[in-house]
DNA sequence: GTGATTGCAAATCTTTTGCACTAAA
DNA sequence: TTTAGTGCAAAAGATTTGCAATCAC
């Protein structure tokens, strides 16, 4: 369990992305960023909230989860053309990718290590290495 | 300019993988792998038949990459949720990403080199190692 | 009040499917 | 022939968008 998050952080932490902390925006980032490590798709996250009682489209979902990841506070993920995930730790991460369930896994910063990493096409600057290890079951 | 294959060598790789060398897998089969290693979507490869005067549907290009994927003939490569690449080189490399352009580059198989990589969590193994270098331009 | 945000439904886009037709063996 | 493969149009999903109504400031 995770201890729960004062509302007064959550406001603060929407507010210092350039987005207003309207209702749906709080809502759907305490149960983002209340409940530790988590990779959500939207359809997931327009599930929880109803269960919560908190009623809000699913487009909304979809837009809310675009705004954060760009203000830096989600990452997205895709590992397979069907659905995108949205992961609240925006560190350097990897991911076990469990093909037959689809669940996704953080594999921790360190566990994977580069040896040698290509330079970068002339003119391009690396923004992002993604590893994902595709797993599946014996 | 990769020297044209001919026929009967296609033909007998169709075959090999278990389908028969229909008129428009022959086609799309040339078009893939006559012209060295290409990272092609449906759309594109659809759009080049059409150029090369070959009728085929867009449901038949998809349903012949899926078909080839699983014979192992192509790799699927997921880089971003709007649309599939399938790859013509099945031997293990990595990829550049290109965000601006939506280009896919290779990586030569030993120009990344994992130093270390974690044990696949238990009861599963590993499928396949991904990494995706996003660039973007300067 | 005023402009940002939301909700909903409709629109879009990629990919898959059903089924009558055609072609490979 | 017999069975797999194709074309088309329709279906299916995920995601985005347009616009009037609503909310934050």
């Amino acid at each position: 369990m995770t201890a729960s998050r004062p509302y007064s952080q959550i406001i603060e932490r929407i507010r210092h992305a350039g987005l207003r902390p309207t209702r749906q925006r709080l809502a759907l980032a305490k149960l983002l960023f209340d409940n530790g490590n988590r990779h959500v798709t939207a359809e997931i996250l327009h599930g929880e909230s109803l269960n919560h009682g908190i009623s809000v489209s699913l487009a909304t979902v979809y837009n809310t989860l675009n705004q954060f990841t760009t203000a830096g506070l989600l990452r997205e993920i895709v590992v397979n053309g069907d659905r995108s995930y949205f992961d609240t730790n925006t560190t350097q991460h990897h991911h076990f990718y469990h093909t037959d369930s689809g669940h996704l896994e953080d594999i921790a910063g360190d566990d994977v290590v580069m040896e040698r990493l290509p330079a970068a096409p002339s003119g391009m600057e690396i923004e992002r290495v993604d590893v994902i290890v595709r797993v599946s079951p014996t």
